[in-house]
This record gives C-alpha cells, structure tokens and sequence, in this order.
DNA sequence: CAATGTGAATATATTCACAGCT
DNA sequence: AGCTGTGAATATATTCACATTG
C-alpha cells in the first residue's frame, strides 16, 4: 500500500512548535467559511511574519497555490499528518496532586485528541479516588495500562521529589515522550523526549520585564532609536 | 541609597528563560551545604553546556572568581534581583474554570513569591465560590483589586471567546505582564508583554516526535523508491 | 593552575526580496 | 496580477577555545 511518507524532512524545532497555532488558526477559518487563505492573512492571524508562515509551511511541502494561497482543509491535512494529529494519542498523567488533577480535568487535550487512559500516584489517599472521570491508580500498575492501551506518552505532575523515579517507571514502561510539569532537570535514555513546562519560571521571567519597565520609569526619557542597519 | 541599578544590560531572551532554572539548582545546592559552584557544575546540573552558562551569567555582570566560580548564596541573589523575584508579586487569575482552578489551587506559585491576591470569572455561577482560598470575584471588580493591591501581573484562563475582551480589561486595569494559557492569538498593546503556555500545542508537538519514531521504525525496506510520490 | 569571561567560529532562526508559477 | 517558495542577508544563539586572572 502506498506508505505515503507522512515526513521524511525534519522540521526545525523554532518552526515546529507554531504549527499546532497555524493549525488552530485554520480551524477557526475553517469555522467563518474561508477555503483559501494566503500567508499574509495567516501571518496576521498568527502575528507573525509572512515570510515566516511561508518558510516555516514550507517544510511540510509545496502545498501552496502561487497567485491563490493554501487551500485550508488541505493544509489543515498536512499539518495534522505531519504533527501526527491526524490520529488518537492515548495519555497518561503521573502524579495526581493539584497540578495532575487539574490536568487530568482540563478538557483542552480530550479535545485536540489527547484522551486520558490513566491517572497515577503512589499516596494511598489519592489510589482509587476518581480524577477526570478516571480511578487514579497506583503507580505500580503504569506499565500495564502504557503497554494495554499503547501509551507513547505522559505527563509528569509529580513532586519534585519523586519526579525522576516516575520518569524512569514511564521510560521502562514504554513511554516515548513526556511533558514534564515538575521544575527539576529530569534525565531520560537518548530516543526518549522530554518536554518542559515551568509555570512559575514564566511568571519569574514576566516579573523580570515589569521590574524592567519599574526601573525604566526613573528614565523618563524614552529614546525611541530606530536604528536599521542600512547596508550600504 | 544609591539607586543601584538592578540591570542596565538587557539579558537575551534565549538566556533569559534559563534564569530561572538557575536559580532553582542553586537553591537546591545551598540546601546540600555548597558554597560555591563552577560553571561545569552548574551546567551538569541543568544538562546544559558550561559556556552556555557562563555567557548567560555573564550577562548579569562579572560575579564569578577565577580558578574557583562562584558563590552561590551571592550569585543566587544576583539573579533574584535581575528577575525582581526579589520582592513578592501579587497575581490575578481570570477564568475560574477547570484551569483556572488549578492554577489556583498549585501551589508552585506561592511557593516562588506569587502570591494570588484575585480570582475572576463572570459566570454567575462560579462568582461567590471559593477557589484557591480565594472567593471568585465578577470580573468588574477586576480593575478595583488590580489598583488596590498593586498587581502587574495577571494570568489568563478564560475560554477562548472571551479571552481577547480579559486581556483588555488585564490591560485597561493597568497589568503590564500577563501569562496566557488561552490558545488564541491575543493582541496587547506595546509595552504589555503576553506570553503564552499552550499545554495541547505541547502534546502535538511531542506527538510529532513519536510519529517521527513510529515512522523510522517502517523504514527498514524502501530504498529503490525515489521518494515522495505527490505531484500532480 | 583552575575556572571565568569573552572574542571568534559555528549553527540556527528570521526576514528580505524577488524569481517563477498560476 | 498576485502569491508562493526560496536563496541571500541579517539577526540571534550556541559552542569553541584561550587569554586572563585571582
């Protein structure tokens, strides 16, 4: 059967992670009616730069129409087969403190074709309670489910404590990416992906800009250089 | 009482976002008892490279010693002070469903001197709760806390319908830094920063990788095919 | 002499600008 | 005529490698 490569190229990393926003973008044209959109309008919608849509779209493949645009539903298409959302991703939340049980409840990954198949800690008063319409089971049981329900991927929301014990039980089960919610530097095996999100570090890095505009004030002046690095 | 300038240099974004990690792992090493730290040490510490982070240290000024590194408990305060972590920030949420819940029930925040001074939502029907030790406010009273209790920093997790018409009222309210968990494209205007935390955009992007693999593992046969079929 | 701080070299990302299609 | 796709130019980030220094 046509294997029909959904991706031999490798996509840059800087334009991988703005193609799930093109993709939502297109879905929201999809919804107001539009069947074409060229990379100006989508760069607008996406406040990027035209030529950034283009280059960044570019490496799925031609699947523009010079003079005309993208064709939206194809173009939705090719970023869901290149994404690999074109399909069901099964997940697994270990850790069901706050943060895993408010993951665990947040129906934007249901919704985008993330379904949760289990929730996991080892705290005898978590094991059995129901979190996101799901038992929480205990943490001795991950390998079954990962391997039952073919899990290619987890997210971390344990303590800090005991967040590389639990990512070396999800790499042993079988899990091949994991989106780390814990703020400690987690090792896992090479092949195996690990992805970070520090809440409070966004909040640390937004208070660095407001003490920066704090300490600007005592500036007054507001020399606004526009500087072009005209070449000659 | 020298003014002091916290920062005159404007720190990359690229090493910006490391700060905060840093700041994590000397935290931790204090507790262990070190005093001082190498660059290699550090970087070992958060599995990056040591000139990496010498180059993103060196931004905050000279505050290593040669043929020894540097003083954690001093350099710690350097990069609390360049952050502005330094002093507590009072947040706002806005949005009190699921996610907005949990972000103010975590705890994470509190713990790194967020301290959560607001709830809002307009829905009548979460107005009135409590959240996060919080009683949810109508988002009308947004403006009065916001001025009374100096806030700057607001965190967005409304549905995406509403989420533009929060911003502006983050916004005219006089927040100048708001984290958005909302995956929409928002517009603010200059000198209000907005960044964004798409937790779906993370799974898709992990998906990608696993299909990646997937896809590898069907290699194995397939070398006389030119390659990509496609073309009209 | 061990480790910083930093120029120089390299790698990656963004943007420009336009040839080439439709 | 209008828009894509992409080389070339620029900007930013990472890494190397070493002179410098306590």
């Amino acid at each position: 059967m046509g294997v029909s490569v959904s991706s031999r190229r490798k996509i840059p990393a800087a334009a991988l992670i703005r193609l799930p926003m093109y993709l939502r973008l297109l879905g929201e044209v999809t919804v107001q009616g539009m069947t074409h959109i060229s990379s100006d309008q989508l760069a607008e919608l996406a406040a990027v730069n035209a030529a950034k849509v283009r280059k960044d779209l570019s490496y799925l493949g031609s699947y523009g129409v010079r003079g005309v645009g993208y064709e939206v539903a194809f173009l939705s298409y090719q970023i869901q087969r290149e994404l690999g959302v074109n399909r069901e991703w099964p997940i697994v939340i270990v850790g069901a403190g706050n943060l895993g049980q408010a993951l665990a409840n947040y129906g934007g990954f249901v919704e985008r074709g993330f379904g949760l198949v289990g929730v996991f800690d080892t705290d005898p008063e978590k094991v059995g309670s129901e979190v996101g319409g799901i038992c929480v089971q205990h943490l001795d049981e991950l390998s079954e489910v990962v391997q039952t329900r073919n899990v290619s991927i987890g997210v971390l929301a344990t303590p800090a404590a005991t967040a590389q014990e639990a990512v070396n039980r999800l790499v042993r089960a079988g899990v091949g990416s994991i989106l780390n919610f814990v703020p400690s530097v987690l090792s896992v095996p090479r092949g195996v992906h690990i992805s970070k999100v520090d809440l409070a570090g966004e909040l640390q890095i937004l208070s660095y800009y407001e003490q920066q505009k704090a300490n600007s004030l005592s500036h007054i002046q507001a020399t606004t250089t526009s500087s072009r690095a005209v070449s000659a």
